[in-house]
RNA sequence: GCCGGGGUGGCGGAACUGGUCAGACGCGCCCGCCUUAAAAGCGGGUGUCCCCUCGUGGGGCAUCUGGGUUCGACUCCCAGCCCCGGCACCA
């Protein structure tokens, strides 16, 4: 018999699917628009195209092809493509390295990874693709953000960054180590940069509340993304500096705790500190606090012992005029809240450490109803607290208290109740040469200027150098930088910025439903003839910043009109991540493994299959050389089954074993991908079938039992399916529709009912299904076995429960 | 610390809404067939302990630990241990 020749089947397919346009599905013709075809969007996250395939994606896109075959032989057209996420870091890192243009390292990788792609036969509409860094896309990334601007939805500010004074460069957080430079070892400093933002903040309550409109995202992921919006209600309470009368805004979750305020506490980047210690005598040492705090990692910061210095100054209690010594501490974040806070050691566990190092007071003011007492920081927030020592409000429920203090504060202008985020505003400029420009040009008469629409793309201009140097490289190119003000004609300079890769993925999922439009970014009646995303496939990795992007996105272009839905994504399924040794797969650990070698040796299939095989496709993996060598042995056995069956008859109307067993799979291979996403357990039920195949040989429904596992297996291993397809007489297996299993022909005629004495079995019966349980209890106490073991006592109880067991108790 | 997910044979895992002696499917290992031999393939066995008249025998114990609910628990409840992931001076 031939052998199975995986490379051979393999190039053929492909070329076949190719030849065929097999998986191009055209957008829908006028009519169609209205009356809406039987669709569905399946969409894998975009990639990075790094040069190598690696697991990640093999297991992302597989999963996506398994549920996009399944649908489209459930009888949909199913929209799926591909795309790259091209803008970014590493492509301009390895420019530098090489001493090449970015455009040709992201060129060039992107040919590679489009090829092994190729490779793994994934069924994608290729004639959709779309990378971001091409003009003919960030055109219109360019245009969206015109109209956020338009909107007041993208605006400048001064922000900190920090600073590496050497390199010449932002760094980003994870890039300082003990308040050093990541790579060059210098101290960090904090500067102020005038950047972009898009007002996320504006969308805080959106972005949570319209969580209800998913069909079904993961548990954990919704958690994390409320955890990262951060709502919490509370008030604005203002205290006042003591002398001056400057105002000091503060936020508090507990209001109800305000008479316990003892201290205050401004963040040391607070732009008061500066005015507050100028000619004191703590001013030296403030100064030298407040620098080392700024130079400071988060991680750093909150690894260390909460410490501070006072600034000699007081602030004042608007509830009862009281007079508390201000510090600065850099336990406070400038970036939550007002980076002020009124501090209650009483209530609060990290005012209380505070307290205790430098012997402030601590002062109760609220207290069980009960009246017992609390030792350390009571925190504890119950409704049944009262307040203690609050001057009227002692007495009242805490509860209640909260309410009743914001009111007073508000009736005397010293606050107001108020809802604290923790969500900050997406600061979107990169001092990057490889991104896509911001289209904004800067007049001295005119202010920030839109580039006019049909002056879209901006191209990124030529520059020798992508090395940043105190400003975006591109700053560089003076003949593109220098322009004229399209609204006055005056003399003006182009924004040198470029955009966070974010912004390009936060829209490319739309882009996918009419990538050629060269008019609009897309056609209001096509994205949502397609979208939202029926099922988006991805790592959990992007679990909060993509997916709270894309959805802020969705959301804006909903407000403008440009689309018809809020959530962009409906169903999410987030992979496991596959490991090597237990370990995550890296360069360093040298334990990575590269797919295509294994596609290599086994074929594309093999790799496919066992990367689903596995284990459950939402947990974490471990690849195990041997686990592939079975789903080979797997994919041989099915070959020679299915050869097996070349030139013999296939009867219908049989109800053979074999027809049941088939049934039974088909049932199971369904149940599981479409309700369940389980990919793992549909294999192992295909092996079933074709191991039964291969023990009857004689059954009359071998036939049948083997056309079904080559069907079934087919959005797994789509090459050797198709082949076996052909050469046992059809054709086109990818358009065939799925297979429907005969509820019939599931149902067992008889069935074993399990006899246990107090939930012990001790025998079986073999009866017809549906059997009465009179009839069960009578023959389960004529055996011999369960007799023994009632030692002819009458049961206490019997249990029945029809087609499964009978207990008998005693 | 908080949030989320886990803990089942030698290994990856199955058991979906509490119900057929838990362990499908695959890996590994053991025995056999085929072969001059090997590979491949095929057949059989494989949680653990005990008893025996050794068989298509009988029994005990087993899903991290300890309790509980139930006729019946891998599945539900309580307490604890361990592992993985995420977040975190968020006021």
């Amino acid at each position: 018999m031939e052998r199975y020749d995986p490379q051979a089947i393999e190039t053929k397919w492909q070329q076949v699917w190719e030849d065929e346009q097999a998986f191009v599905v055209p957008n829908p013709g006028p009519a169609e628009l209205a009356t809406h075809r039987r669709e569905t969007y399946v969409l894998e996250m975009l990639p990075y195209p790094s040069g190598d395939l690696h697991m990640g994606h093999t297991l992302n896109y597989t999963i996506g092809d398994v549920l996009s075959h399944v649908r489209r032989r459930h009888g949909y057209q199913v929209l799926r493509t591909m795309g790259y996420d091209a803008f970014g870091l590493p492509a301009e890192n390895a420019a530098i390295r090489e001493g090449r243009h970015p455009r040709e390292v992201t060129e060039r990788n992107i040919a590679a990874i489009r090829e092994q792609m190729r490779r793994m036969g994934w069924a994608f509409d290729w004639t959709r693709e779309v990378s971001t860094s091409d003009p003919a896309y960030y055109r219109w990334t360019q245009w969206l953000f015109l109209r956020f601007f338009e909107r007041g939805l993208a605006y400048r500010k001064e922000a900190p960054v920090k600073w590496c004074p050497n390199d010449q460069t932002v760094l980003a957080n994870e890039q300082v180590i003990d308040g050093r430079c990541e790579r060059c070892g210098a101290e960090v400093e904090a500067r102020n940069l005038t950047q972009w933002f898009f007002k996320i903040t504006d969308y805080a309550d959106a972005l949570l509340d319209e969580m209800s409109l998913l069909e079904s995202w993961p548990e954990r992921v919704l958690t994390m993304q409320r955890n990262w919006i951060g709502r919490s209600a509370g008030a604005r309470v203002v205290f006042t500096v003591d002398g001056s009368g400057d105002e000091l805004p503060v936020f508090t979750t507990r209001p109800d705790t305000l008479f316990g305020a003892t201290f205050f506490v401004l963040a040391p980047e607070h732009p008061l500190v500066e005015r507050l210690v100028a000619g004191s005598e703590q001013e030296a040492e403030l100064r030298e606090y407040v620098r080392h705090a700024a130079a400071r990692s988060t991680v750093e910061r909150e690894a260390k012992e909460k410490d501070g210095v006072f600034t000699g100054r007081h602030a004042v209690n608007p509830v009862n005029g009281e007079r508390i010594p201000i510090w600065v501490a850099d336990y406070v974040l400038m970036e939550y809240g007002t980076g002020a806070i009124m501090a209650v050691p009483a209530h609060d566990e990290r005012d209380y450490a505070f307290a205790e190092r430098y012997g402030l007071e601590i002062r109760q003011v609220v207290a069980p109803a009960d009246g017992s007492e609390a030792e350390g920081p009571f925190v504890a927030h119950t409704d049944d607290e009262v307040l203690v020592d609050s001057g009227s409000f002692t007495g009242m429920p805490a509860p209640e208290a909260k309410q009743a203090i914001s009111a007073w504060l508000a009736e005397q202008g010293k606050g107001e109740q108020t809802i604290g985020y923790r969500l900050r505003d997406w600061l979107l400029s990169r001092q990057r040469y490889w991104g896509c420009p911001i289209p904004i040009v800067h007049c001295s008469a005119c202010g920030e200027v839109p580039v006019p629409d049909d002056e879209l793309p901006v191209l990124l201009p030529e520059v020798d150098d992508y090395l940043p140097k105190g400003r975006s490289p591109i700053a560089a190119a003076e003949d593109w930088v220098a322009t004229t003000c399209p609204r006055c004609g005056g003399p003006a300079e182009r924004e040198t910025d470029t955009m966070d890769t974010f912004v390009d993925s936060s829209w490319y999922f739309i882009r996918y439903a009419d990538p050629h439009n060269e008019h609009e970014p897309f056609s209001r009646e096509i994205a949502d003839y397609w979208l939202p995303v029926n099922q988006y496939v991805g790592g959990i990795e992007h679990a909060v910043l993509h997916l709270l992007y894309a959805r802020f996105f969705t959301k804006v272009l909903q407000e403008l009109g440009y689309v018809g839905f809020r959530e962009p994504f409906l169903r999410l399924f987030n992979q496991g991540m596959i490991t090597a040794g237990g370990a995550k797969m890296s360069k360093s650990k040298g334990n990575v493994i590269n797919p295509l070698v294994y596609a290599d040796r086994y074929g594309a299939d093999a790799v496919r299959l066992y990367t689903l095989f596995m284990g459950p496709a939402d947990e974490d993996m471990d690849w195990q050389d041997s686990g592939i060598e079975g789903v080979w042995r797997f994919l041989n056995r099915l070959w020679r089954v299915a050869l097996g069956q070349i030139g013999r008859e296939s009867p219908t109307g049989l109800d053979t074993p074999l027809v049941r067993k088939a049934h039974w799979a088909i049932a199971k291979v369904t149940d599981d991908v479409d309700r369940r996403f389980a990919f793992n357990t549909p294999i192992a039920a295909v092996m079933e079938l074709v191991n039964e195949i291969q023990r009857s040989p004689d059954d009359p429904a071998a036939r049948f039992a083997a056309e079904t596992a080559v069907s079934l297996i087919q959005p797994y291993a789509p090459h050797v399916a198709e082949e076996l397809w052909s050469r046992l007489g059809h054709e086109r297996l990818w358009e065939h529709p799925w297979p429907i299993a005969d509820p019939a022909l599931l149902e067992e005629d008889t069935v074993e009912v399990v006899v246990q004495v107090n939930g012990k079995v001790r025998d079986r019966l073999h009866v017809a299904a549906g059997t009465a349980d009179e009839e069960l209890v009578r023959r389960a106490r004529e055996s011999e076995r369960v007799r023994g073991h009632l030692d002819g006592g009458e049961p206490r109880r019997t249990v029945v429960v029809r087609d499964k067991l009978v207990n008998f108790v005693v």
